[in-house]
RNA sequence: GCGCCCGUAGCUCAGUAGGAUAGAGCACCGGAUUCCUAAUCCGGGGGUCGCAGGUUCGAAUCCUGCCGGGCGCACCA
C-alpha cells in the first residue's frame, strides 16, 4: 500500500541521478567525491553511511559566512554510528585531501561540514560554461530509462482552452527538463477519437451544415454548439450526405442525454453508417489539427498523435483484455466483466466489457498503458487533470495485473487555473463573452509570457493566472526582467564593438583572477548553481525551480551591472568581466530554452 | 460520508531527501542615472509558517487529530 501512496510524492517517484559520469565537473560534485573519499577510508562509518546517499547531505549554504557548501553528514550518521555529531566530522575532515579546488573545511554549528570553494573552482566552472554553451547544464545521453511523457490529450471537440494551456507549457517543460538531464524522452497526445462524443460531434456538425441547407434544426443542447462546428460544417467534404429533412418531425423526447443518442440513431439511419462516419473523421480530424496548430504555435511539439480508436483496430485492447484475463483478475456478473481493481487498492471494481459488448472508456486506458509498456518504455509519466485522480490506481493496478508494475506509471496532476483581469476572475463559462481559449490567451499575453506563468507554480497548485501582469512590459513582469537581462548583455557587446573594441576571452580567462568584487562572487556563485537547478527541477517535475533561479540569476546581473562598468580601460579586468557576463548570457538563455521562452538581443 | 491536493508577510508565491537567523516579487516608505538600455539598482518596515498534539539533537518540511478551501467518488468520455 505505502509504494501506492508514494505515487503521489515527486520525490518519492523521482528517477535516481547520476553523478559519475559527468564530462565536466560542476561544483557539486567536487564536493560528493571528496566526502564520498573521505569516507572510503573510515570503514567504521561504512555501515552508517551505506544508505545515505552522501549527496543527500550536501547543500548550498544560504549565510555565505558558512562556505559555499554544506554537509549535515555527521549529523546524520550519529545515531547509527552511536558517536556524537562533532566526533564524525573531526574524522571526516581529516581525511579529506587537499585539492585545488577547496580553500578550506571547517566544522561549525551542531556539526555542519563547511566547505569553501577556491576562486580557481569558479574560473573553472566559468570556462567550462564557455566552452560548453548550449550543452552547459545538461547531462551526457542515457538509455535508460526510456520515458513515455503524455500530455495535454484534450479531447479533440474543440479548441484548447487555458487550463489545456497549463498542461501544455507544463508536460514541454518537464520533458526538456528531462531531456537535459540525460533521460531519453517520447512526448505522446492521446487522442480520445472513439465512442460516444464523436458520434455527438458527427451529429453536431451534421445538423449545422443541414442547417445551412435551409431545413429547420432544433439543436439539441447536448450538442456542441460552438460557432468552430458551425465552420467545419462550411469546410468539409459532404457530398454524398443526404438531407435529412424528417429528422425533428417527430421530436424524441427524454433528458438532454436520450435526446442526443436518439438523433444519433436516426442520422446514422438516414445517411448510413459510412457516411456518418466520414463526416465524423473530418470533423475530428479538422479540430486535432486545429489543436496541433495551436500547440506547435505555442513551442509544443509531440512525437505520435495516439489514436484511441488504433487500439481496437489494432487488436491492442484484445491484446490487454487478454492479458488481464490470463492473470485471473477479470470475472463476470450481470453480463459484464469485471476487472477486480479491488485487488490493487481501488474502492470497487471497475467494469471492463459492458453487458452488451463495448469496452469501457477504462479498458481503452489500461489497454493504452499496456501498449506503452509493450513499446518499451520503462517509465510512463501522465500528467492530467487535477480530476482524474480516481484513475491512478485503476490504471496502475492494471498495469500491476498485467504483468507490470503501478511503479512505471507517474501521473502528475494539474491543478486548475483562474484568471484574473483588472483585479477581478474571469468567469469561464463558455457562453460568458470572455476569452477562454488557449489561442485567446497567446494572443493576449504573448507565447513567451504564457509559458512562463504557466510554468511558475508546481503542478500541484492552483493557478492565479494574472493577465494584467503578464501583459505588462514593465517592471512587474518577471518574464521581461529576466529577458532584459539577456537583452542587455547583448548590448553591452554591441557597445563595445561601436566602441572599436574586441573582447578578447583567452585573455579574460587570463585575468579572472581580477574579479574580486561582491557582486562578481555572487555572479558566479548562482551561475554554478545552474546544473544544480536543472536537476532539481527534472527530479522533481518542478520547472518553477528554474523560473525562480533564472529571477535571481537576472537580479545577480542587474545589481552587478548597476555597480560596476564592464567595459574598463583595463584590458585584462575588461575582458575577465565580458567573460563573466558572456557566460551568464550562455545560462539565461540555457535556462530559457528550457522554459521555451525566447532570449531576445533587444528589447 | 470516503479518497486526493492545498493552507507561509497586506497580495501573489519560493522554501531542495528535516538543518544554522523562514525568503522573493508586488504594494508602501526613502534613495541612486554627466557612465555599457532606469523594462534597472540600493535601503527600510512588515510573519502565531491554519490550529493542537507527537516524533528528535533540530520541524514550514515527517506522523495524528481538528478547522478552512479545491477536486473526485459511473456499465460518461
Amino acid at each position: 500500500m505505502s509504494h501506492r501512496h508514494a505515487r503521489f510524492d515527486g520525490r518519492s517517484t523521482s528517477i535516481p541521478w547520476n553523478c559519475s559520469s559527468r564530462i565536466a565537473r560542476p561544483m557539486k560534485p567536487i564536493i560528493s567525491q571528496s566526502l564520498a573519499a573521505a569516507l572510503a577510508n573510515l570503514p567504521e562509518l561504512a555501515d552508517a553511511v551505506a544508505d545515505l546517499p552522501v549527496d543527500s547531505t550536501i547543500e548550498r549554504t544560504r549565510d555565505p559566512g558558512h562556505g559555499d557548501f554544506a554537509s549535515n553528514i555527521a549529523m546524520r550518521l550519529a545515531k547509527p554510528a552511536r558517536m556524537s555529531p562533532r566526533d564524525i566530522a573531526t574524522q571526516i575532515v581529516e581525511q579529506l585531501e587537499d585539492s585545488a579546488e577547496l580553500d578550506k573545511v571547517e566544522i561549525a554549528g551542531p556539526g555542519f561540514i563547511n566547505f569553501y570553494l577556491s576562486a580557481a573552482a569558479y574560473h573553472a566552472e566559468l570556462a567550462s560554461i564557455l566552452d560548453q554553451g548550449e550543452a552547459y547544464g545538461r547531462q551526457p545521453a542515457r538509455e535508460r530509462p526510456k520515458i513515455l511523457l503524455e500530455f495535454v490529450s484534450a479531447n479533440p471537440t474543440g479548441p484548447l482552452h487555458v487550463g489545456h494551456g497549463r498542461h501544455a507549457a507544463f508536460g514541454a517543460t518537464v520533458g526538456n527538463l528531462l531531456e537535459a538531464s540525460g533521460y531519453p524522452v517520447t512526448r505522446e497526445y492521446y487522442v480520445n477519437d472513439a465512442g460516444r462524443q464523436m458520434d455527438i460531434l458527427g451529429l453536431s456538425v451534421y445538423l449545422r451544415w443541414l442547417e445551412s441547407t435551409g431545413v429547420a434544426v432544433d439543436f439539441p443542447d447536448g450538442g456542441y454548439r460552438g460557432d468552430y462546428i458551425r465552420d467545419i460544417a462550411a469546410t468539409i467534404d459532404t457530398s454524398g450526405a443526404s438531407v435529412a429533412d424528417d429528422l425533428f418531425t417527430d421530436p424524441p423526447d427524454g433528458d438532454k442525454d436520450e435526446i442526443v443518442d436518439a438523433l444519433i440513431a436516426r442520422t446514422k439511419t438516414a445517411l448510413g453508417q459510412e457516411c456518418f462516419g466520414n463526416i465524423r473523421q473530418q470533423a475530428l480530424e479538422s479540430i486535432r489539427a486545429d489543436i496541433e496548430d495551436d500547440l506547435e504555435e505555442f513551442g509544443v511539439t509531440f512525437d505520435r498523435w495516439f489514436s484511441e480508436q488504433s487500439l481496437t483496430t489494432e487488436g491492442r485492447i484484445d491484446a490487454a483484455l487478454a492479458a488481464l484475463e490470463k492473470s485471473g483478475t477479470v470475472y463476470e456478473r450481470d453480463g459484464a466483466k469485471w476487472f477486480r481493481a479491488t485487488d490493487f487498492g481501488d474502492e470497487k471494481d471497475r467494469v471492463v466489457v459492458r453487458a452488451n459488448g463495448s469496452k469501457t472508456y477504462f479498458a481503452s486506458d489500461i489497454a493504452y498503458h499496456f501498449d506503452k509498456r509493450e513499446r518499451g518504455f520503462d517509465h510512463l509519466i501522465d500528467i492530467l487533470g487535477a480530476d482524474h485522480h480516481g484513475y491512478v490506481i485503476r490504471v496502475g493496478g492494471g498495469l500491476d495485473a498485467m504483468g507490470y508494475s503501478a511503479d512505471d506509471l507517474e501521473v502528475k496532476l494539474v491543478q486548475f487555473v483562474a484568471l484574473y483581469r483588472g483585479g477581478e476572475k474571469v468567469q469561464m463559462s463558455t457562453r460568458s463573452g470572455e476569452f477562454e481559449t488557449l489561442r485567446e490567451l497567446r494572443a493576449e499575453v504573448g507565447n513567451d509570457a504564457a509559458r512562463f506563468f504557466y510554468v511558475s507554480r508546481g503542478h500541484d497548485q492552483h493557478l492565479d493566472f494574472d493577465l494584467d501582469i503578464a501583459k505588462s512590459e514593465s517592471n512587474d513582469n518577471p518574464v521581461y526582467y529576466i529577458q532584459y537581462a539577456h537583452a542587455r548583455i547583448a548590448s553591452v557587446f554591441r557597445q563595445l564593438g561601436e566602441r572599436s573594441l574586441e573582447w578578447d576571452s583567452d585573455n579574460g580567462r587570463a585575468s579572472l583572477s581580477q574579479l574580486n568584487e561582491p557582486q562578481e562572487k555572487s555572479l558566479m556563485t548562482s551561475l554554478s548553481r545552474y546544473p544544480e537547478v536543472i536537476e532539481l527541477a527534472a527530479n522533481n517535475r518542478a520547472p518553477q525551480h528554474l523560473v525562480h533561479y533564472l529571477r535571481d540569476l537576472a537580479n545577480d546581473f542587474h545589481t552587478y551591472y548597476n555597480a560596476h562598468a564592464f567595459i574598463v580601460d583595463d584590458a585584462g579586468l575588461r575582458d575577465a568581466r565580458l567573460l563573466l557576463i558572456a557566460a551568464t548570457r550562455v545560462v539565461i538563455a540555457n535556462g530559457l530554452a528550457i522554459l521555451g521562452v525566447s532570449a531576445p538581443e533587444t528589447m
